[in-house]
DNA sequence: CTAATTATGTGCGCTACGCACATATAGTCA
DNA sequence: TGACTATATGTGCGTAGCGCACATAATTAG
């Protein structure tokens, strides 16, 4: 029974995504990507407003005024990028502290999720898992989309390599 | 290491949406709870604007223009209900064809994710999964709303009241 | 030194949604 | 019965998030 497997699976994953979202309304009254975009910024050193465009799979547009939001809501700065064409994205400390209670309460609430499995459980669920993450990513791209909300201090074993974290991401 | 094992479900989580978005979006070309709004309409008898409200978890004006855009796609018609003031949802063939494509495409997403595991590795997982599904709902109203989305065809021991699926809800 | 490429930003529209309000029907209680 | 509340749907209007087409500045290729 292959797909019931599946549905369980789409089951989960739709309570675990309505409970990020919900987390991301508390913390910071955004949705879509713009949550995940403050992690990425904020895990990164300097990211362009292109790169991030490629980790969110936004359109360049879209990724603009996500900025401008975040701006606006004076979590993120625009400082110089390399090119004087370009621009680095920065965290404020206000963005740092927003991130930061973005990430614990997603942690939080979908590890309420986890209370019923006991530690024996927990830890067969997560080898699963571990198991079935790191077959998904074709590129280094899909693996910094992928992992776009995820939380690197608790992350031991993610595989996504450290150099595109840096903000070296094509 | 719960905090692992919890990250490790959000990635999961997110990439189980993201495919369930894309599918939905192949199928039907409509976003948000519009989809799971098929698949609910579909798997009732008939169910109201204000039962298909809450189990989307919308307000009610935007489960109005929700039933809107179905209606203007063909998907779905507004018959009299058994007040005169309520309305009974029903799909039309074009609906339950989209709803079936849908479903389809679903699991076949979310399937193809489970790939890398074997038949025994499958059915760990899935036994994982139930158990912590089944402790997450509250009420009959949480239950249909985590199952939304699935596919009653194949989920054979959801646990989801079948009266609750026939348009009984609250 | 022009031409193509790269990177960002704008004008405009659309989808999905919520709040406040309007309207019609059903039930309740004097 | 009549008024008053509750229920159920629909509308006007605004907002968030996003994409397409286009504009502009800087860099690189020839």
């Amino acid at each position: 029974m292959l797909d019931r497997t599946a549905n369980l699976l789409g089951a989960v994953g739709l309570a675990v995504a309505d409970r990020i979202e919900k987390v991301a309304l508390d913390v910071m009254s955004r949705a879509g990507e713009t949550p995940a975009a403050l992690v990425v910024i904020g895990s990164g050193t300097g990211p362009s407003n292109d790169q991030l465009r490629r980790i969110l799979d936004l359109s360049h547009p879209g990724t603009v005024r996500l900025v401008d939001r975040l701006e606006a809501d004076g979590l993120v700065e625009r400082r110089e990028g390399k090119d004087k064409r370009s621009i680095a994205l920065f965290l404020t400390k206000k963005g740092y502290a927003a991130r930061d209670k973005l990430l614990a309460g997603r942690i939080a609430a979908i590890g309420s999720l986890l209370d019923p499995l006991d530690d024996h459980e927990q830890e067969a669920l997560a080898a699963l898992l571990h198991k079935l993450l790191a077959a998904i990513p074709e590129s280094d791209l899909d693996k910094c989309h992928l992992c776009r909300m995820c939380d690197n201090g608790v992350c031991t074993d993610c595989p996504i390599p450290a150099d595109f974290r840096k903000g070296s991401a094509a």
